[in-house]
RNA sequence: GCCGCCUUAGCUCAGUCGGUCAGAGCGACGCACUCGUAAUGCGUAGGUCCCGAGUUCGAUUCUCGGAGGCGGCUCCA
């Protein structure tokens, strides 16, 4: 009997008992079917009227289960080699798959090229999965060694992307048989697997690491251990991947930091405190003041406050009943409370209410680059991204509801123009929304602050993602996410709309009518934080900053000792125009001195040797080793000054 | 905070199965060389081998505790 199908969107007859694999032909790079929209394994029998496409290992679905039938692999060499290792999840993630265990030891780095030889042998052993639907009795009785997944069958769950094991319409095994027809290993799970381990390239699987991990993910739970891999459809796509984990660990802030001596860490000040050195801390000079031009003319005015207060303060704004546990403890003073602070907005809204508010003073739009202090979590500290003091570019803006539309517009505007100038230019936006467990004030000043929020983020014709839940206590944020120059998306600036605040401070405006009005707050942080900022721009830049951001613009190398008087010259010429030059008079000879420059990434290096000063002119080298000899000094010179005045990388 | 790994000179890293084991390169400093596009040569200085306690005749090495770092988990207002 034969049975009608669509097949790539073409009709087809086939017999029926035909499997999607046979439907789709002898092509080895098909991995699963999509089976009317729902990816099936490739033994999976069709029925009429299915419609039935291939999906292959370049699909983003295809690759997820690529990684995931390699995540079994992983689990059945564990087991192989740790028979008494208990099974918890093992989902494809972003650029790989974990699988987590319970064992007695945790895992050491040696155990993973063992466990990594055990997989590549099972692979090239050609085992095939095989799907089994087992009722819930069955699976119990099946999986009575295995109390986490016994634990999975009595959650079921949706569909998560996370657990694996259940969430189809039944309860399913895959057992992975080897040539002669044995079952050599099972796992619960929902599926679809590729047809057999040979589907996995051996060379492009990769064990990367271990770490401990809680059974679903809470605390309060058991600690598992995971093991983390990678998997690719072909040898090429690991390799590309490895090279970009090797860029990425070049460009490492903590790295190049020192290498430039832009900043450090030490000890004696204490975890996640940094000091910037002067070629670090010119940069930030040079970051924050454009900041301030910027916001001088975006029509801000700049304020100071202290870095320590009384707790009352923190009562008042709800930071001691939302973040206490973020904050550093209080210091006990003259019988009072002070801490420090983690946020910058109590202080302004004191300035606000230092006297009587008109409305003809809205928006009011209060800027300060403010030190803020957190607590955070010894594990969680991460150079310059992840610190426990900071400076946050804060400002908070008061205005009128009717003024709020407006002002988030042109404020997303002002933020990405900003951004730009920095040299980031690809954006998307973050929507967080409320936890309604995390969170104060109504229900219908959330929706309106959200709905608004909503509405500028579309005015910007950028990507928007939604992220439920994940706003801060007053109000739901927009946040402008960013990608590098390898990338890697940062969060950068966070916009958010706050009711709450004004009512706790009891701030208020007359209006025309001479009534009392409650403003509007929005908190905005356009870098974040600064050193987190500065952070984002030595990754970006791989430590190669553009001319007017980097510590030295200009470093004039002397062929010989009698040539430096000249590039003297040429060097306090750049100087009365602003460029940061030094002539570089040390004792080394003229080649070492390149190379220094150069590993130092200094954007000009001006050589002048008999022939130039002839000619009253200097000879450019670049930093990707391009020369021009010879140039007048008066041109070197625009050259130089224009390249730092229209912020060229160069 | 939890788990694993790590901490030797300013930097990058050797090394000691407990006993001249304190080493290299770069950097710094000094001397000579006066030099045309990524390292001139020679020499000198520099270390409580992260800190504390314990075991031992003897600890940088072993054990325990602490600090700091790295990778994850959780967290990131």
């Amino acid at each position: 009997m034969s049975i009608d199908l669509i097949v790539s969107g073409e009709p087809r007859a086939v017999e029926s008992g035909t499997t999607a694999g046979q439907v789709l032909g002898d092509d080895r790079s098909v991995l699963v079917a999509r089976v009317n929209g729902e990816l099936r394994d490739l033994d999976h029998r069709v029925a009429p009227g299915d419609v039935i496409e291939p999906v292959r290992a370049e699909d983003p679905e295809g690759l997820a289960v690529l990684r995931h039938s390699t995540a079994h692999v992983l689990a059945q060499a564990v087991q192989d080699l740790f028979p008494e290792a208990k099974l918890g999840i093992g989902p494809p993630v972003k650029d790989g798959f974990y699988y987590d265990f319970q064992v007695a030891e945790p895992f050491h780095p040696e155990d993973l090229t063992r466990i990594e030889k055990r997989m590549l042998e099972i692979l090239k052993s050609g085992q095939r999965f095989h799907r089994r639907v087992v009722t819930e009795g069955e699976a119990h009785k099946e999986l009575a060694t295995e109390p986490f997944k016994i634990e999975l069958i009595g959650k079921k769950g949706g569909n998560s992307d996370e657990i694996m094991e259940t969430g189809g319409s039944e309860l399913t095994v895959y057992d992975n048989i080897d040539r002669k027809g044995a079952v050599c290993w099972s796992d619960l799970c929902r599926g679809p697997h590729v047809p057999s381990t040979k589907y996995i390239p051996s060379n492009a699987v990769k064990l990367m690491r271990t770490a401990a991990v809680y059974w679903l993910s809470d605390e309060n739970n058991e600690q598992l251990q995971r093991i983390y891999g990678t998997a690719w459809p072909h040898k090429d796509g690991l390799k590309a991947y490895l090279h970009f984990l090797e860029e990425a660990a070049r460009r490492d802030h903590r790295k190049l930091g020192t290498e430039l001596d832009l900043f450090s860490f030490p000890e004696e000040i204490g975890s996640g405190l940094a000091v910037f050195h002067p070629k670090g801390g010119i940069v930030r000079t040079v970051m924050e003041d454009y900041s301030r031009q910027r916001h001088l003319a975006a029509g801000y005015e700049f304020v100071n406050t202290p870095h320590v207060t009384k707790a009352a303060l923190f009562e008042k704004s709800g930071h001691l009943d939302w973040y206490a546990e973020g904050m550093y403890p209080p210091m006990d003073m003259d019988h009072a409370q002070y801490y420090l602070k983690p946020m910058n907005c109590p202080m302004h809204n004191l300035i606000y209410s230092a006297r009587g508010r008109s409305y003809r003073e809205l928006p009011l739009r209060l800027f300060e680059f403010g030190t803020v202090y957190r607590y955070e979590k010894s594990g969680v500290v991460q150079g310059l991204t992840r610190a426990r003091g900071f400076t946050q570019d804060d400002a908070h803006i008061y205005c009128t509801r009717e003024q709020m539309p407006a002002e988030l517009d042109s404020l997303l505007t002002f933020v990405l123009d900003l951004l730009k100038d920095y040299g980031l230019t690809d954006f998307y936006l973050e929507l967080s929304t409320r936890d309604p467990e995390k969170s104060i004030g109504t229900e219908q000043e959330w929706d309106e602050a959200t709905q608004i929020l909503f509405e500028a983020a579309k005015a910007q014709d950028l990507e928007l993602v939604m992220d439920e839940g994940g706003a801060a206590f007053y109000g739901p944020k927009i946040s402008v996410q960013a990608k590098d120059a390898i990338g890697r998306t940062w969060q950068m600036s966070t916009i958010q709309v706050d009711f709450q605040l004004p009512q706790r401070f009891d701030l208020e405006y007359q209006g025309p009518d001479g009534t009392r009005e409650r403003p509007i707050m929005i908190h905005r942080a356009l870098f974040g934080s600064i050193e987190r900022f500065f952070a984002v721009l030595l990754e970006h830049y791989a430590g190669a900053f553009p001319a007017w951001l980097a510590p030295v613009t200009v470093v004039g190398i002397p062929v010989a000792d009698q040539h430096i008087g000249h590039l003297q010259g040429v060097v306090d010429l750049l100087r009365s125009q602003g460029v940061r030059a030094e002539v570089d008079t040390s004792a080394d000879r003229m080649p070492k001195k390149i190379r220094n420059a150069q590993k130092q990434k200094v954007p000009f290096m001006l050589i002048a040797g008999d022939d130039d000063i002839a000619k009253e002119a200097v000879s450019f080298r670049y930093r990707n080793g391009e020369q021009r000899n010879g140039i007048p000094i008066a041109d070197a010179v625009a050259e130089i000054v224009a390249a730092v005045a229209e912020k060229r990388q160069v």
